[in-house]
DNA sequence: AACTGTGAAATTATTCACAGCT
DNA sequence: AGCTGTGAATAATTTCACAGTT
């Protein structure tokens, strides 16, 4: 799961990140074009007014008294907030069956994935393109990603090396791992 | 959302539910054949022992001091608990377009739902058969649903008329309604 | 007047720690 | 010895209620 950090000056609840897609997309599907009051909001997700406010103060204070919430601007900012402002800049570990499999499917893209980088470890795949993108040698990671601000990888490496994979990666400084391997990786 | 309710005899928290949707995956992928401890589950899940063991007595004691719990028994209980372990009869309201494509749609019956009656308010479509049933008149539904099991309904009604069939349902003691009208309808 | 933002109270959920069973 | 089931302790979350802003 994507846990989108963006303001911890408070910790925020869990489950106040899934009542924000709640949110999102009530204001989605609602007429209401300037302000929507809390009360309103509220009427729309079946959740408590005062929760919603509470909700959203996590993230700083865009409400106006009197009036409610800029409707535009809460939208902005739970889509900044969920992450969905922009696409993820992922590394795609293993150009093997699956690997490319995910490269040519439009899937990733609509989920809001952007893959920039290729690693694999076959000496005979390091150096080949794919997708437009030339292969690395995946013991070169750790310096590859030091200047990006990529957080994010997909392993698609074998079964038995995708748990040492996902090591170099926590090493490199990946917070968010989807694994494709046909087995199950432990992180800290 | 559903609840399945089973044993509500103390009332059960709403992550617990949540959590038993883990343990059942995390399960289905373990290679343990006979017992189960809680350590081991909460290994496998990322939950706490003691959590999983609170989780699973509020609906029943079925673990083995000294052992754990039996496999293939904490499989079909939690199959049970989360109401997967049979299909569930739903009737389908408004029998048009959306309608019939789902009535043809084999993802309907993949997700363990199986449609058991028919129901419309057009004169035209009442006593055609789709898809081997009859369709009923809707205004015969209270009395058709009155001995029949059927907690679940499928609203595929035009936007304008969803809301009076939702009340219509909620009177005929539907529990659970999956709305495919264009708009949002409310319930008690 | 209408609404937000927020401490404080109430409620709900998690974790501990251990008695008791196999 | 190893593990479950569970009250009691702790922690997290929700709700209330109201001061303060527009």
């Amino acid at each position: 799961m994507i846990e989108t950090v963006l303001n911890p000056q408070k910790k925020v609840p869990s489950p106040t990140i899934a009542r924000l897609f709640t949110y999102y997309r009530a204001l989605l599907e609602s007429r209401e074009t300037s302000y929507i009051s809390s009360e309103e909001l509220a009427k729309l997700t079946g959740c408590m007014a005062a929760q919603i406010r509470k909700d959203l103060t996590y993230f700083g204070e865009f409400g106006t008294p009197g009036k409610g919430y800029k409707v535009e601007e809460l939208s902005q900012r739970l889509r900044s907030i969920l992450g969905i402002d922009h696409d993820w800049d992922v590394v795609l570990i293993g150009v093997g069956n699956v690997g490319r499999a995910l490269l040519s499917y439009q899937g990733l893209k609509s989920q809001g994935f952007k893959v920039t980088q290729l690693f694999d470890s076959d000496p005979k795949k390091i150096g080949l393109s794919c997708a437009g993108l030339k292969i690395k040698d995946i013991t070169s990671m750790k310096e590859e990603l030091q200047n990006t601000p990529v957080k994010m990888a997909i392993i698609t490496a074998p079964a038995n090396s995708a748990q040492e994979v996902a090591n170099m990666l926590v090493e490199a400084g990946i917070k968010a791992i989807l694994n494709f391997a046909p087995t199950r990786i432990f992180t800290p």
